[in-house]
DNA sequence: TATGAATGAGTGTTCATTCAT
DNA sequence: GATGAATGAACACTCATTCAT
């Protein structure tokens, strides 16, 4: 013991700026590997540490896993926080929660999947925070819903839970080839759809469905025509009945 | 010389048996301990043999676990064909399929989420059989948009491909937690309430969407449009016919 | 993965004999290292195998302790099993226990240490086979005082399991040293000592504690005392008689 | 810049009153978890310290413990020198002795408990202070043997090292099970016990083993009356002879 | 064909000790 | 002198897979 030839090198950080930078590398090197295949080896190397110090901030691998997935849902929120605080109109902010969702996706396929795959799994998901921050995060395609019933704008025989899980559901099957790095998917176009999907699915019968301020569709749209041409119709015969 | 009380017991089976045997055990213990929880000396234990003759009928414990669910697919395929063939109408048709996978769920929780969780978040997922039982499973729901569409009862601007990723999305959201052992759901509700959402988003605007058979079709709408253009078409000749 | 090199060898032997070259070695092991600083995979190497091999026969590490340690003291019990049945009278009884304890200790004072050391005070001790062994062994002590005592050879208030504890624990602390590499002791002279000294304990008072053979008993004593009071009492009945 | 809370708290204090604060706490943590699973951590907070400060006063863990049990040591030798002096014979001395360290070890098990398995079983006990103190402390009972026997009231034959070994090791045998917190004992009955049965073995033959001061054994006056009466039945004898 | 003993690579976690501040 | 963040070596145990019998 003791014949340590290299010379023990500290250095020491504030606090949060380690756990910043462990967070930082476990996330991507959980993003590129998956869990299991990620060492904490590895993410102590790029983080430029020790395996120790890890465990002074993190309770165990999964702990690690759990916060950085946590950050980045609480970044994801806050993100979206303001910015969805000003959009008006039930149907910009369901597009607005939907697009903001795929972007999220967009922007990160692999901890997306991580999510999904290892959290969401655990026999434990339900007493984490992430599971919190989640509900709250999807529960406001809920709200929204439940308001717009309650303003007889919508159905009143929708379920609004339902409608977030086919919100939710719908986005991640379309875009689970995406998170393993095998299709892609128009952010814009896919927001549109599925969007309009849950707006058609909303709307009362006889209510237009389409988008408001929107062309009426095309059903209206002819028989609008049949029946201005009846009343053309009427004229002419009556102008060529009174012009003989 | 060997001291062993119990003497082996050497088994000679036909291999259709013996692989029957190895993939209903090893069924088993996945769905009650997930895959990697599962041993493969339990399973050969449940099944009666011993862990090498695993090995003489699968390549490894992933392979044995991908047969277990293309076996289990196959399954759930066969055993709603005939009843779907015999399904009329799109409405019925929808709610068929939706009702066999909550009903398929309800019935294998268990392999539900393994075959979510560990196959379809392989990266090599799309190269698997499974992959193409699954994507003929749900294009029936593509299927059935696209004749829609085609047929002109449902909107043109609809994206079959993304009905079917709210229809299975929204199925698996809505029973993630019953197939974690968590919670519960009714089946014909459930059922209902999801075809009813997707009738709604697919019919278009100004038609009734009620179930068919309580409202008339958009088709009768348009046939009463053409035809009433058709008389009116029939008069604006005839009353040119009569100015010459 | 899968680049393996070096061809995969397998050695198959009846377990008996594998057991027997794990405990032979981990015994050879932990008597040169002591226990923690023993290395399984130490022992699987001087066993010639693998680390895993040892899981398939011992439950961890502790276990193979134990076993190896069990397996020495029913070695030791053997060996002396049918010897002791033959030896006749309490002082040679008494004798030969202490000098096979303490040839035991000559013999192997790496494992007796480790026993003493490590098993001994492990707070699941009187839980363990060892223990029971143990206490068998060392009650062949308690056995012969209490019979002693019960026929009057012995003191009837000397409490036995002292005596036992007071031989076991004398001879620990005087072999203590050479337990540890670093003195010696004489097998006989001690023997002889140790013997003694509870010989000499045991014995009533007035009693020659000298070894049985070379001096007269207590009861000797006892007889001679009561012969000289029956003569006496002869004589002064005698003497009453002469003088009426 | 730092987001700590609890502001460091820098409390200068003489050496001996850190060094003081630092042993009391490790002997709590010592006594409650062993020497293994007692942290340097646990010992700083207690001691209300941080772990870098030990390291001031102590080289390492093992020199901790080392001097926490000298320390108990020269309080439990000085706790018994004075009275130790006034008491007077031989049997009394020893008594003393014994009852002392039988009430130490009742006092303080788990600290007795370390010191045996712990610290004698090094390899390096002997370099120690401790060993020494130990040695003097158990000497104590060679130096009484020695005495008596040159006095000529102990046996010439007995070696008075064993006598120390068989004393020591028979208390440590006979409380071993306190010392876990799995059994009881009596102190007086047991120093009692301990004390006469080494008495017994040191008494030379013929001479009462009793304790001193009490009345003697049965053989002895058996024998003496037997004398008297002999004596008594000669002067009879000379008296009837005498008057005839 | 079936056996099942043997293989052996692979890694998260602990904690005494150090030393820059 | 005190701090306490950082170090980094150390190791038991698992289990899918192989292959001699």
């Amino acid at each position: 013991m003791a014949q340590r030839t290299t010379r023990r090198q500290v250095n020491r950080l504030p606090p949060e700026k380690r756990v910043q930078d462990i967070m930082m590398a476990a996330r991507e090197i959980f993003t590129e590997k998956g869990y299991s295949d990620s060492l904490i080896s590895d993410i102590a190397e790029r983080a430029g540490i020790v395996e120790g110090t890890i465990y002074r901030f993190f309770t165990n691998k999964r702990d690690l896993l759990q916060r950085v997935a946590e950050g980045w849902f609480v970044e994801m929120m806050a993100s979206s926080e303001a910015a969805f605080g000003a959009v008006r109109g039930d149907w910009n902010r369901l597009r607005f929660i939907i697009y903001h969702h795929l972007a999220s996706i967009r922007r990160d396929p692999g901890l997306s999947r991580l999510v999904i795959q290892e959290l969401r799994s655990d026999p434990r998901y339900r007493e984490t925070r992430l599971f919190q921050l989640h509900r709250d995060y999807a529960n406001r395609v809920v709200e929204i819903v439940r308001r717009g019933v309650a303003a007889g704008v919508f159905r009143p025989d929708v379920p609004p839970a339902l409608v977030r899980d086919m919100v939710f559901g719908g986005i991640e099957h379309r875009t689970w080839a995406f998170m393993r790095r095998e299709g892609d998917f128009e952010l814009d176009a896919t927001a549109d759809a599925i969007t309009d999907m849950v707006w058609r699915a909303l709307r009362p019968d006889g209510a237009s469905t389409d988008r408001p301020g929107e062309h009426p569709y095309v059903t209206d749209r002819l028989e609008a025509a049949a029946a201005r041409l009846e009343r053309l119709a009427d004229r002419l015969d009556t102008a060529s009945d009174a012009n003989p």
